[in-house]
DNA sequence: TGAAAATCATGATTTGGATCAGGCTTTATG
DNA sequence: CATAAAGCCTGATCCAAATCATGATTTTCA
C-alpha cells in the first residue's frame, strides 16, 4: 500500500480557466462585462461576508485566501496567476464571500459579473461541469492542507511549503521570495520565530540555501522525505 | 464588529436533498436505479481512491468521513441522516472517492448511480444549482472546522463538538452517545486521554453531566463561551 | 535623508497536550 | 461462561513549539 502524503501545499495544479468551455459569443459577452483592477502588495481584495457582486480572475500576481476571527488567521490557499476567487459563492441567492483575500504582491484582477456567470451556468452544460470540477478539486486541495496542518509537525509543514513554492508558485528551485517570515509562518501554521529557526536548520543541513530574499532548494529528495515523515 | 466563531462542528445544517428539484419522471428514474445497503457499526462504506460508481445517500444512521495516511486519521465531517456522500466526485471522468467513510452506528445507504446523476445534471438546471450549492456549503463547513482545529485549543474544540452533537446530531441537550472517547478525540483533534480529562473537568465545572453513555448539556452559555474563547 | 516601523534573528522560559505506564471495567467472542 | 480484547480512567513524565525579551537590520515614507 502506498502511503498518501497530504501536503500543506496551498496551490492547486489544476488549470482553472473554465471560460475555455464557452462559445465565442459567450466569451465576447463576458469580455464586455468584465473590468480590471490592480491591487498592490498587502491590499485587501475581498472581505469575508461582504457582498460578492463579482467573481475575480487573477490575471497577474499572487493572492492569499484566508479566514480570520480578529485574532488569528488561517490561510486556506494561495492563488497564483490564472486562478479564480469567489466561485464558491455563485450558488447563493445573495452571494457573499466565504473568505477574505489579500494581495501578496502587486496583482491584477479581472472582475467577472456574478449574475452573468449564473446565466452562463444556465445555458452551457460544459461550463457547469467545469465549475463543479473546480469546486471539487479545490476542496480536495484544502482538505489535504487540513490534514497536513493538523497532523504533521512543523518540520514537515515547512518542507511542504518550500516544495510548494518551488514547484508550483515559482516553478524553479531558485526564486526570490516576496513573503516575510511571518507570512511563511501563516502558511505553515507556526510562529515567525519558529520559521526562522527551522529555515536556519534546513540551511545548516544543506537542504536549502538562503541569502537575502533569494531561496534555493538544494536537496529535493531530503525535503520530500521530511515532508512525508512529518 | 462581531467576531466570527468558527466551529469544529462537523455537521452541515443545510438540508441536503437535491432530488427535490427533480421532476416526477426523473425521480422515478432515480428510484428504479437505486439500491439500498446496510452497514453495521465500524464498517467501511467507501475507501479514498476507490472507484466511485455511486453517490451514497444516508437514509438512516451516522457516518464518519475522513482522510488517513496509514498512521493518522482526520475526520472531515460527519454525515447524519439525509446527507450525501461522494458528491464531489461527480465531475470526474473516472470518479474516485476523495475520502473514506465509516459507519459510526448501524447505517442504511441508498446508492445512486453516478452516470445517471451526471445525466440529470445535464438536463435539469435547478438540480445543478442545488449540487453546486451543496458542494459550496460543504467547503464552508469544513473550512470552519479547519480553522477551529488549527487555532483553538483543546478546551474549545471539545466544547464545539459537544455543542455540535447536542444541537445538530441528536437535537437534544440529553443524548446517548454511541461514540467512544477515542472517536470523540478524533473529532476534536486530541488523544483519548485528553478527552477524558477535559470531559471530567467540564463535569466538575457543571457544564455537562455524564453517566455511562448518557450525556447532558447543562450550561449551554458557558460551553458557548468556551467554544468562542478557544 | 533620517526617524519610525517593520522584519529578522537569537536566547531563555513556559506550557498545552502527547506519550507512557498501570489498573479497572465493560464488551466481544471462542 | 470464561477469557480475551477493547474501552475507560488516572498519574507521572516529556517535548515541540509558543511566548517573552532584546538587539540588529532592513524597509518605509514624511
Amino acid at each position: 500500500m502506498t502511503r498518501e502524503n497530504y501536503s500543506s501545499c496551498t496551490i492547486n495544479t489544476r488549470p482553472c480557466f473554465p471560460f475555455g468551455k464557452l462559445t465565442a459569443e459567450e466569451q465576447q459577452l463576458l469580455d464586455e462585462r468584465t473590468s480590471r483592477i490592480r491591487y498592490s502588495r498587502g491590499e485587501l481584495i475581498c472581505k469575508a461576508g461582504s457582498f460578492a457582486s463579482h467573481v475575480m480572475y487573477v490575471e497577474k500576481g499572487l493572492v492569499k485566501v484566508f479566514l480570520d476571527n480578529g485574532n488569528d488567521s488561517l490561510v486556506l490557499k494561495i492563488i497564483p496567476e490564472g486562478g479564480l476567487l469567489g466561485l464558491s459563492s455563485v450558488s447563493m441567492e445573495t452571494p457573499v464571500f466565504h473568505y477574505s483575500a489579500m494581495a501578496y504582491i502587486d496583482t491584477e484582477i479581472k472582475q467577472i459579473d456574478m449574475s452573468l456567470l449564473k446565466q452562463l451556468l444556465k445555458q452551457n452544460h460544459d461550463f457547469v461541469m467545469e465549475v463543479i470540477d473546480i469546486l471539487s478539486t479545490n476542496s480536495v486541495q484544502i482538505n489535504g492542507r487540513f490534514f497536513s496542518l493538523t497532523h504533521k509537525q512543523s518540520y514537515g509543514r515547512l518542507a511542504d511549503i518550500i516544495l510548494c513554492l518551488a514547484d508550483r508558485v515559482f516553478k524553479s528551485s531558485d526564486f526570490e521570495l516576496a513573503l516575510s517570515r511571518k507570512e511563511l509562518g501563516e502558511l505553515s501554521g507556526m510562529t515567525p520565530e519558529t520559521v526562522i529557526r527551522m529555515l536556519k536548520q534546513f540551511q545548516e543541513e544543506g537542504l536549502i540555501r538562503m541569502s537575502g530574499k533569494t531561496f534555493t532548494v538544494v536537496d529535493y529528495d531530503k525535503l520530500r522525505r521530511i515532508s512525508e515523515t512529518g
